[in-house]
DNA sequence: GTCTATAACACGATAGAC
DNA sequence: GTCTATCGTGTTATAGAC
Protein backbone atom coordinates (compact mmCIF):
# COMPACT_ATOMS: atom_id res chain seq x y z
CA UNK A 1 0.00 0.00 0.00
CA UNK A 2 1.84 3.05 1.11
CA UNK A 3 4.90 0.96 0.39
CA UNK A 4 3.94 0.65 -2.92
CA UNK A 5 2.98 4.48 -3.29
CA UNK A 6 6.65 5.42 -2.13
CA UNK A 7 8.21 2.53 -3.60
CA UNK A 8 8.58 4.86 -6.93
CA UNK A 9 11.06 6.97 -5.26
CA UNK A 10 12.11 5.15 -2.58
CA UNK A 11 16.05 4.75 -1.52
CA UNK A 12 16.24 1.85 -4.31
CA UNK A 13 15.00 3.35 -7.06
CA UNK A 14 16.76 6.38 -6.69
CA UNK A 15 19.88 4.11 -6.12
CA UNK A 16 18.78 2.34 -9.28
CA UNK A 17 18.36 5.89 -11.29
CA UNK A 18 22.04 7.13 -9.90
CA UNK A 19 23.54 3.50 -11.48
CA UNK A 20 21.58 4.04 -14.72
CA UNK A 21 22.63 7.23 -15.33
CA UNK A 22 26.08 7.20 -14.95
CA UNK A 23 26.32 4.79 -16.85
CA UNK A 24 24.50 6.26 -19.85
CA UNK A 25 26.69 9.13 -19.41
CA UNK A 26 30.19 7.05 -18.57
CA UNK A 27 29.35 5.25 -21.86
CA UNK A 28 28.69 7.79 -24.01
CA UNK A 29 31.37 9.80 -23.16
CA UNK A 30 34.19 6.57 -23.34
CA UNK A 31 32.70 3.76 -25.18
CA UNK A 32 31.29 0.47 -23.85
CA UNK A 33 34.93 -1.16 -22.51
CA UNK A 34 36.55 1.70 -21.12
CA UNK A 35 33.71 2.19 -19.27
CA UNK A 36 34.35 -0.01 -16.57
CA UNK A 37 31.45 -1.30 -13.18
CA UNK A 38 34.17 0.15 -10.41
CA UNK A 39 33.66 3.48 -12.39
CA UNK A 40 30.10 3.43 -12.93
CA UNK A 41 29.66 2.67 -8.77
CA UNK A 42 31.75 5.31 -8.10
CA UNK A 43 30.18 8.30 -10.59
CA UNK A 44 27.16 6.92 -9.02
CA UNK A 45 28.12 6.90 -5.62
CA UNK A 46 27.63 3.02 -4.72
CA UNK A 47 29.68 0.37 -4.02
CA UNK A 48 30.81 -2.25 -7.04
CA UNK A 49 28.88 -4.91 -5.38
CA UNK A 50 25.79 -2.84 -4.89
CA UNK A 51 26.00 -1.92 -8.76
CA UNK A 52 25.47 -5.82 -9.34
CA UNK A 53 22.48 -5.95 -6.81
CA UNK A 54 20.61 -3.62 -9.26
CA UNK A 55 21.99 -5.11 -12.73
CA UNK A 56 23.16 -8.34 -12.98
CA UNK A 57 25.96 -7.48 -15.84
CA UNK A 58 27.07 -4.51 -17.76
CA UNK A 59 25.42 -6.06 -20.60
CA UNK A 60 22.32 -5.27 -18.61
CA UNK A 61 22.67 -1.63 -18.46
CA UNK A 62 22.61 -1.55 -22.14
CA UNK A 63 18.67 -2.62 -21.78
CA UNK A 64 18.14 0.49 -20.26
CA UNK A 65 19.90 1.91 -23.22
CA UNK A 66 17.11 0.79 -25.64
CA UNK A 67 14.50 1.16 -23.72
CA UNK A 68 15.33 4.83 -23.22
CA UNK A 69 15.73 4.80 -27.10
CA UNK A 70 12.72 3.26 -28.21
CA UNK A 71 10.24 6.58 -26.10
CA UNK A 72 12.98 9.05 -28.00
CA UNK A 73 12.14 7.49 -31.22
CA UNK A 74 8.44 7.32 -30.64
CA UNK A 75 8.40 11.05 -29.55
CA UNK A 76 10.62 11.98 -32.15
CA UNK A 77 8.40 10.61 -34.96
CA UNK A 78 5.20 12.60 -33.93
CA UNK A 79 5.61 15.11 -35.81
CA UNK A 80 6.09 13.16 -38.93
CA UNK A 81 3.51 10.85 -38.62
CA UNK A 82 1.06 13.84 -38.08
CA UNK A 83 1.70 16.04 -41.58
CA UNK A 84 2.92 13.22 -44.09
CA UNK A 85 0.62 11.03 -45.66
CA UNK A 86 2.63 9.13 -48.71
CA UNK A 87 3.73 5.92 -47.44
CA UNK A 88 7.29 7.01 -48.51
CA UNK A 89 7.76 10.12 -46.97
CA UNK A 90 6.57 8.59 -43.65
CA UNK A 91 9.01 5.89 -43.66
CA UNK A 92 12.32 7.76 -44.34
CA UNK A 93 11.18 10.70 -42.03
CA UNK A 94 10.87 7.59 -39.37
CA UNK A 95 13.96 6.12 -40.03
CA UNK A 96 15.43 9.69 -40.48
CA UNK A 97 14.01 10.51 -36.57
CA UNK A 98 15.58 7.18 -35.89
CA UNK A 99 19.12 8.03 -36.80
CA UNK A 100 18.92 11.42 -35.39
CA UNK A 101 18.07 9.99 -32.04
CA UNK A 102 20.81 7.61 -31.69
CA UNK A 103 23.67 10.02 -32.93
CA UNK A 104 24.79 11.19 -29.93
CA UNK A 105 25.64 7.36 -29.16
CA UNK A 106 27.09 6.66 -32.71
CA UNK A 107 30.50 5.43 -31.62
CA UNK A 108 28.96 4.00 -28.77
CA UNK A 109 26.43 1.46 -30.81
CA UNK A 110 29.07 0.48 -32.66
CA UNK A 111 30.54 -1.38 -30.19
CA UNK A 112 27.13 -2.14 -28.60
CA UNK A 113 25.99 -4.27 -31.58
CA UNK A 114 28.63 -6.31 -31.35
CA UNK A 115 26.44 -7.64 -27.65
CA UNK A 116 23.55 -7.61 -29.70
CA UNK A 117 24.44 -9.63 -32.54
CA UNK A 118 24.89 -13.17 -30.04
CA UNK A 119 22.37 -14.94 -30.77
CA UNK A 120 22.02 -16.46 -26.85
CA UNK A 121 22.59 -12.65 -25.78
CA UNK A 122 19.28 -11.36 -24.34
CA UNK A 123 20.51 -8.24 -25.78
CA UNK A 124 19.69 -9.96 -29.63
CA UNK A 125 17.06 -7.52 -31.08
CA UNK A 126 15.14 -11.32 -31.86
CA UNK A 127 15.45 -12.56 -28.02
CA UNK A 128 12.44 -12.84 -25.99
CA UNK A 129 13.90 -10.72 -23.62
CA UNK A 130 13.84 -7.94 -26.26
CA UNK A 131 10.29 -8.42 -27.20
CA UNK A 132 8.73 -5.56 -25.73
CA UNK A 133 11.16 -3.07 -27.17
CA UNK A 134 10.58 -5.23 -30.53
CA UNK A 135 6.51 -4.90 -30.40
CA UNK A 136 6.36 -1.30 -29.46
CA UNK A 137 8.85 -0.66 -32.69
CA UNK A 138 6.87 -2.86 -34.61
CA UNK A 139 3.77 -1.07 -33.40
CA UNK A 140 5.27 1.86 -34.78
CA UNK A 141 5.48 0.84 -38.17
CA UNK A 142 2.00 -0.51 -38.30
CA UNK A 143 0.54 3.26 -37.25
CA UNK A 144 3.28 4.19 -40.32
CA UNK A 145 1.31 2.06 -42.67
CA UNK A 146 -2.11 2.97 -41.35
CA UNK A 147 -1.50 6.81 -41.64
CA UNK A 148 -0.34 6.35 -45.24
CA UNK A 149 -2.55 7.29 -48.39
CA UNK A 150 -2.35 3.42 -49.83
CA UNK A 151 -3.53 0.68 -50.59
CA UNK A 152 -1.93 -1.90 -49.09
CA UNK A 153 -2.75 -5.77 -51.32
CA UNK A 154 -4.32 -7.77 -48.61
CA UNK A 155 -1.76 -10.17 -49.27
CA UNK A 156 0.56 -8.03 -47.10
CA UNK A 157 -1.36 -6.67 -44.77
CA UNK A 158 -0.65 -8.84 -41.47
CA UNK A 159 3.27 -9.31 -42.48
CA UNK A 160 4.12 -5.65 -43.11
CA UNK A 161 5.38 -3.99 -40.15
CA UNK A 162 7.37 -7.07 -39.72
CA UNK A 163 8.89 -6.24 -42.30
CA UNK A 164 8.97 -2.80 -42.40
CA UNK A 165 10.89 -3.36 -38.51
CA UNK A 166 13.05 -5.86 -40.40
CA UNK A 167 13.96 -2.90 -42.77
CA UNK A 168 14.71 -0.50 -40.08
CA UNK A 169 17.18 -3.14 -38.43
CA UNK A 170 19.55 -2.92 -41.67
CA UNK A 171 19.23 0.69 -41.91
CA UNK A 172 20.49 0.48 -37.91
CA UNK A 173 23.24 -2.28 -38.87
CA UNK A 174 24.40 0.23 -41.74
CA UNK A 175 24.51 3.19 -40.05
CA UNK A 176 26.55 1.34 -36.89
CA UNK A 177 29.04 0.98 -39.81
CA UNK A 178 28.96 4.19 -41.54
CA UNK A 179 31.91 6.47 -41.15
CA UNK A 180 30.97 9.03 -43.46
CA UNK A 181 31.03 13.07 -42.03
CA UNK A 182 27.60 13.01 -40.59
CA UNK A 183 26.54 9.73 -41.32
CA UNK A 184 25.11 11.30 -44.87
CA UNK A 185 25.85 7.82 -46.44
CA UNK A 186 23.21 6.46 -44.25
CA UNK A 187 20.27 9.71 -44.88
CA UNK A 188 21.03 9.30 -48.89
CA UNK A 189 20.30 4.80 -48.30
CA UNK A 190 17.41 5.98 -46.28
CA UNK A 191 16.13 8.73 -49.02
CA UNK A 192 16.78 6.25 -51.55
CA UNK A 193 15.35 2.96 -50.17
CA UNK A 194 11.90 4.49 -48.85
CA UNK A 195 10.58 5.35 -52.62
CA UNK A 196 11.49 1.44 -53.47
CA UNK A 197 9.90 0.16 -50.36
CA UNK A 198 6.31 2.25 -51.12
CA UNK A 199 7.10 0.85 -54.51
CA UNK A 200 7.54 -3.01 -53.70
CA UNK A 201 4.30 -2.70 -51.63
CA UNK A 202 2.37 -1.35 -54.70
CA UNK A 203 3.71 -4.12 -57.46
CA UNK A 204 3.06 -6.63 -55.08
CA UNK A 205 -0.24 -6.95 -56.29
CA UNK A 206 0.46 -6.95 -60.19
CA UNK A 207 -0.66 -10.57 -61.41
CA UNK A 208 2.86 -11.27 -62.92
CA UNK A 209 4.09 -11.16 -58.94
CA UNK A 210 1.41 -11.91 -57.28
CA UNK A 211 3.40 -15.74 -56.53
CA UNK A 212 6.62 -14.22 -56.04
CA UNK A 213 5.01 -12.40 -53.62
CA UNK A 214 3.47 -15.27 -51.75
CA UNK A 215 6.40 -17.26 -51.94
CA UNK A 216 8.93 -14.46 -50.24
CA UNK A 217 6.21 -14.22 -47.51
CA UNK A 218 5.99 -17.65 -46.26
CA UNK A 219 9.65 -17.55 -46.19
CA UNK A 220 9.65 -14.65 -44.38
CA UNK A 221 6.65 -15.74 -42.10
CA UNK A 222 8.66 -19.15 -40.95
CA UNK A 223 11.72 -16.65 -40.38
CA UNK A 224 9.93 -14.25 -37.63
CA UNK A 225 7.13 -16.98 -36.96
CA UNK B 1 67.76 -19.04 -48.30
CA UNK B 2 67.79 -22.45 -46.54
CA UNK B 3 65.97 -20.96 -43.50
CA UNK B 4 63.43 -19.77 -45.48
CA UNK B 5 62.95 -23.37 -46.84
CA UNK B 6 62.58 -25.10 -43.12
CA UNK B 7 60.63 -22.03 -41.97
CA UNK B 8 57.67 -24.48 -43.12
CA UNK B 9 58.24 -26.92 -39.91
CA UNK B 10 60.34 -24.92 -38.24
CA UNK B 11 60.29 -25.09 -34.48
CA UNK B 12 57.86 -22.03 -34.24
CA UNK B 13 55.61 -23.04 -37.06
CA UNK B 14 54.89 -26.39 -35.04
CA UNK B 15 54.55 -24.24 -32.02
CA UNK B 16 52.17 -21.89 -33.89
CA UNK B 17 50.13 -25.17 -35.34
CA UNK B 18 50.00 -26.52 -31.92
CA UNK B 19 48.29 -23.88 -30.26
CA UNK B 20 45.62 -22.97 -33.04
CA UNK B 21 44.67 -26.95 -33.32
CA UNK B 22 44.54 -26.75 -29.11
CA UNK B 23 42.27 -23.64 -29.49
CA UNK B 24 40.06 -24.89 -31.94
CA UNK B 25 39.71 -28.35 -30.31
CA UNK B 26 38.63 -26.40 -26.97
CA UNK B 27 36.65 -23.85 -28.65
CA UNK B 28 34.30 -26.45 -30.21
CA UNK B 29 34.35 -28.69 -26.94
CA UNK B 30 33.63 -26.12 -24.36
CA UNK B 31 32.38 -22.62 -26.28
CA UNK B 32 34.32 -19.43 -26.57
CA UNK B 33 34.51 -18.11 -23.23
CA UNK B 34 34.69 -20.83 -20.94
CA UNK B 35 37.97 -21.75 -23.02
CA UNK B 36 40.85 -19.68 -20.94
CA UNK B 37 44.02 -18.98 -22.92
CA UNK B 38 45.62 -20.42 -20.02
CA UNK B 39 43.94 -24.29 -20.79
CA UNK B 40 44.92 -23.43 -24.59
CA UNK B 41 48.57 -23.32 -23.69
CA UNK B 42 48.65 -25.88 -20.86
CA UNK B 43 46.76 -27.92 -24.06
CA UNK B 44 49.12 -26.82 -26.46
CA UNK B 45 52.06 -27.62 -24.05
CA UNK B 46 53.44 -24.31 -23.72
CA UNK B 47 53.34 -21.53 -21.59
CA UNK B 48 50.91 -18.90 -21.64
CA UNK B 49 52.90 -16.03 -22.01
CA UNK B 50 54.22 -18.04 -25.84
CA UNK B 51 50.77 -18.48 -26.87
CA UNK B 52 50.37 -14.82 -26.68
CA UNK B 53 53.96 -14.11 -28.58
CA UNK B 54 52.21 -15.92 -31.54
CA UNK B 55 48.90 -14.77 -31.64
CA UNK B 56 47.99 -11.02 -29.61
CA UNK B 57 44.87 -11.74 -28.22
CA UNK B 58 42.15 -14.57 -27.79
CA UNK B 59 40.31 -12.90 -30.83
CA UNK B 60 43.10 -13.42 -32.95
CA UNK B 61 42.83 -17.08 -32.97
CA UNK B 62 39.73 -17.03 -34.42
CA UNK B 63 40.98 -15.70 -37.75
CA UNK B 64 42.14 -19.21 -37.99
CA UNK B 65 38.55 -20.59 -37.75
CA UNK B 66 37.74 -18.49 -40.67
CA UNK B 67 40.57 -19.44 -42.99
CA UNK B 68 40.00 -23.01 -42.10
CA UNK B 69 36.52 -22.81 -42.93
CA UNK B 70 36.80 -21.40 -46.19
CA UNK B 71 38.89 -23.37 -47.45
CA UNK B 72 36.91 -26.68 -46.35
CA UNK B 73 33.67 -25.09 -48.12
CA UNK B 74 35.39 -23.97 -51.23
CA UNK B 75 36.47 -27.80 -51.20
CA UNK B 76 32.88 -28.85 -50.53
CA UNK B 77 31.55 -26.99 -53.28
CA UNK B 78 33.72 -28.78 -55.94
CA UNK B 79 31.23 -31.54 -56.51
CA UNK B 80 28.54 -29.71 -56.78
CA UNK B 81 29.74 -26.98 -59.29
CA UNK B 82 30.80 -29.93 -61.35
CA UNK B 83 27.93 -31.43 -61.62
CA UNK B 84 25.17 -28.94 -61.27
CA UNK B 85 24.11 -26.37 -63.50
CA UNK B 86 21.11 -24.61 -62.80
CA UNK B 87 21.40 -21.47 -61.16
CA UNK B 88 19.13 -22.57 -57.97
CA UNK B 89 20.71 -25.72 -57.53
CA UNK B 90 24.28 -24.37 -57.55
CA UNK B 91 23.60 -21.58 -55.38
CA UNK B 92 21.79 -24.26 -52.59
CA UNK B 93 24.34 -26.43 -53.13
CA UNK B 94 26.91 -24.23 -52.40
CA UNK B 95 25.01 -22.89 -49.35
CA UNK B 96 24.28 -26.32 -47.76
CA UNK B 97 27.93 -27.21 -48.46
CA UNK B 98 28.57 -23.86 -46.12
CA UNK B 99 26.28 -24.79 -43.46
CA UNK B 100 27.41 -28.43 -43.62
CA UNK B 101 31.01 -27.72 -42.77
CA UNK B 102 30.28 -25.01 -39.81
CA UNK B 103 27.74 -28.00 -38.31
CA UNK B 104 30.39 -28.63 -35.60
CA UNK B 105 30.82 -25.03 -34.47
CA UNK B 106 27.16 -24.31 -34.71
CA UNK B 107 27.44 -23.55 -30.44
CA UNK B 108 31.02 -22.42 -31.15
CA UNK B 109 29.84 -19.99 -34.07
CA UNK B 110 26.87 -18.38 -32.40
CA UNK B 111 28.70 -16.98 -29.50
CA UNK B 112 31.27 -16.09 -32.72
CA UNK B 113 29.55 -13.62 -34.57
CA UNK B 114 28.93 -11.82 -31.56
CA UNK B 115 32.70 -10.49 -32.60
CA UNK B 116 32.38 -10.48 -36.14
CA UNK B 117 29.27 -7.85 -35.49
CA UNK B 118 31.89 -5.32 -34.28
CA UNK B 119 32.10 -2.55 -36.93
CA UNK B 120 35.55 -1.91 -35.94
CA UNK B 121 36.89 -5.41 -35.05
CA UNK B 122 38.87 -7.24 -37.49
CA UNK B 123 36.54 -9.85 -37.44
CA UNK B 124 34.09 -8.06 -39.15
CA UNK B 125 33.10 -9.79 -42.50
CA UNK B 126 33.31 -6.08 -44.32
CA UNK B 127 36.80 -5.05 -42.08
CA UNK B 128 39.62 -4.70 -44.19
CA UNK B 129 41.68 -7.71 -42.19
CA UNK B 130 38.80 -9.98 -43.62
CA UNK B 131 39.57 -9.10 -47.23
CA UNK B 132 41.25 -12.04 -48.43
CA UNK B 133 38.49 -14.31 -47.11
CA UNK B 134 35.59 -12.44 -48.44
CA UNK B 135 37.27 -11.80 -51.78
CA UNK B 136 37.79 -15.60 -52.18
CA UNK B 137 34.09 -16.21 -51.18
CA UNK B 138 32.66 -13.72 -53.97
CA UNK B 139 34.85 -15.85 -56.51
CA UNK B 140 33.09 -18.14 -55.53
CA UNK B 141 29.92 -16.84 -56.31
CA UNK B 142 30.93 -16.13 -59.49
CA UNK B 143 31.88 -18.83 -59.85
CA UNK B 144 28.52 -20.28 -59.32
CA UNK B 145 27.32 -18.04 -61.81
CA UNK B 146 30.11 -18.32 -64.43
CA UNK B 147 29.06 -22.13 -64.77
CA UNK B 148 25.10 -21.78 -64.69
CA UNK B 149 23.05 -22.72 -67.75
CA UNK B 150 21.50 -18.58 -67.44
CA UNK B 151 21.40 -15.55 -69.63
CA UNK B 152 22.57 -13.05 -66.81
CA UNK B 153 21.40 -9.34 -67.12
CA UNK B 154 23.65 -6.92 -68.39
CA UNK B 155 22.95 -4.23 -66.11
CA UNK B 156 23.54 -7.53 -63.53
CA UNK B 157 26.68 -8.77 -64.26
CA UNK B 158 29.30 -7.67 -62.37
CA UNK B 159 27.38 -6.94 -59.18
CA UNK B 160 26.01 -10.46 -58.72
CA UNK B 161 28.32 -12.20 -56.81
CA UNK B 162 28.58 -9.41 -54.64
CA UNK B 163 24.83 -9.77 -53.73
CA UNK B 164 25.14 -13.25 -53.48
CA UNK B 165 27.78 -12.88 -50.62
CA UNK B 166 25.32 -10.91 -49.01
CA UNK B 167 22.94 -13.10 -50.03
CA UNK B 168 25.16 -16.10 -48.34
CA UNK B 169 25.76 -13.83 -45.43
CA UNK B 170 22.24 -13.83 -44.38
CA UNK B 171 22.06 -17.37 -44.18
CA UNK B 172 24.91 -17.91 -41.69
CA UNK B 173 23.27 -15.50 -39.72
CA UNK B 174 19.75 -16.90 -39.92
CA UNK B 175 22.06 -20.28 -39.23
CA UNK B 176 23.37 -18.68 -36.02
CA UNK B 177 20.09 -18.04 -34.82
CA UNK B 178 18.71 -21.36 -35.85
CA UNK B 179 17.53 -23.63 -32.80
CA UNK B 180 16.02 -26.27 -34.76
CA UNK B 181 16.69 -29.96 -35.10
CA UNK B 182 19.87 -30.58 -37.23
CA UNK B 183 19.14 -26.84 -37.95
CA UNK B 184 16.37 -27.95 -40.40
CA UNK B 185 14.76 -24.37 -40.99
CA UNK B 186 18.13 -22.87 -42.71
CA UNK B 187 18.17 -25.96 -45.00
CA UNK B 188 14.60 -24.77 -45.85
CA UNK B 189 15.60 -21.57 -46.18
CA UNK B 190 17.76 -21.98 -48.38
CA UNK B 191 15.81 -24.19 -50.10
CA UNK B 192 13.15 -21.98 -50.73
CA UNK B 193 15.10 -19.10 -51.21
CA UNK B 194 17.92 -20.24 -53.83
CA UNK B 195 15.02 -20.44 -56.56
CA UNK B 196 13.46 -17.06 -55.97
CA UNK B 197 16.48 -15.96 -56.24
CA UNK B 198 17.34 -17.69 -59.77
CA UNK B 199 13.62 -15.91 -60.90
CA UNK B 200 14.72 -12.49 -59.47
CA UNK B 201 17.72 -13.10 -61.48
CA UNK B 202 15.78 -13.68 -64.38
CA UNK B 203 12.80 -11.17 -64.27
CA UNK B 204 15.66 -8.38 -63.82
CA UNK B 205 15.26 -7.95 -68.18
CA UNK B 206 11.59 -7.60 -68.00
CA UNK B 207 10.44 -4.05 -69.39
CA UNK B 208 8.42 -3.12 -66.21
CA UNK B 209 11.40 -4.16 -63.89
CA UNK B 210 14.23 -2.92 -65.74
CA UNK B 211 14.20 0.25 -63.62
CA UNK B 212 13.74 -0.53 -60.19
CA UNK B 213 16.44 -3.44 -61.03
CA UNK B 214 18.81 -0.04 -61.87
CA UNK B 215 17.96 2.06 -58.63
CA UNK B 216 18.06 -1.14 -56.17
CA UNK B 217 21.73 -2.09 -57.94
CA UNK B 218 22.91 1.55 -57.61
CA UNK B 219 21.90 1.69 -53.88
CA UNK B 220 23.99 -1.61 -53.29
CA UNK B 221 26.47 -0.19 -55.40
CA UNK B 222 26.78 2.74 -52.73
CA UNK B 223 26.74 0.18 -50.36
CA UNK B 224 29.39 -2.45 -51.40
CA UNK B 225 31.84 -0.14 -52.86
C1' DG C 1 64.67 -15.78 -32.61
C1' DT C 2 62.12 -19.00 -29.79
C1' DC C 3 60.59 -20.19 -25.55
C1' DT C 4 59.84 -20.74 -20.37
C1' DA C 5 58.53 -19.38 -15.92
C1' DT C 6 56.45 -16.41 -12.92
C1' DA C 7 54.49 -12.41 -11.31
C1' DA C 8 51.51 -8.72 -11.76
C1' DC C 9 47.64 -5.79 -13.45
C1' DA C 10 42.79 -4.32 -14.21
C1' DC C 11 38.71 -6.09 -15.20
C1' DG C 12 33.81 -8.44 -14.61
C1' DA C 13 31.60 -10.82 -11.36
C1' DT C 14 30.51 -13.09 -6.71
C1' DA C 15 30.36 -14.18 -1.53
C1' DG C 16 29.31 -13.12 2.61
C1' DA C 17 29.40 -9.90 6.57
C1' DC C 18 26.85 -5.91 8.35
C1' DG D 1 20.71 -2.71 0.45
C1' DT D 2 25.11 -1.88 1.04
C1' DC D 3 29.65 -2.81 1.88
C1' DT D 4 34.55 -5.07 1.61
C1' DA D 5 37.22 -8.78 0.13
C1' DT D 6 38.12 -12.05 -3.21
C1' DC D 7 37.97 -15.03 -7.35
C1' DG D 8 39.10 -16.17 -12.19
C1' DT D 9 39.83 -13.95 -16.39
C1' DG D 10 42.49 -11.70 -20.54
C1' DT D 11 46.54 -9.55 -20.99
C1' DT D 12 51.18 -7.57 -20.10
C1' DA D 13 55.81 -7.41 -18.12
C1' DT D 14 60.14 -9.13 -16.81
C1' DA D 15 64.05 -11.82 -16.69
C1' DG D 16 66.27 -15.18 -18.45
C1' DA D 17 67.34 -20.04 -20.90
C1' DC D 18 68.30 -22.39 -25.33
Amino acid sequence: MSQEVSARSSRGEQTRRAIVAAALRLFRENGYEATTMRAIAKEAGVATGNAYYYYGSKEELIQEFYVRNQAEHAAACRQVLAEQTGLAARISGVLRALVDVQAPYHAFAATLYKHAAEPASPLSPFSKASSPTRNAAIGLYAEVIAGARIRVPASLRSRLPELLWLYSMGVVLYWAHDTSPGCQRTYQLIDSTAPVAERLVRMARLPGLRSLTRQLLSIAGGTLH
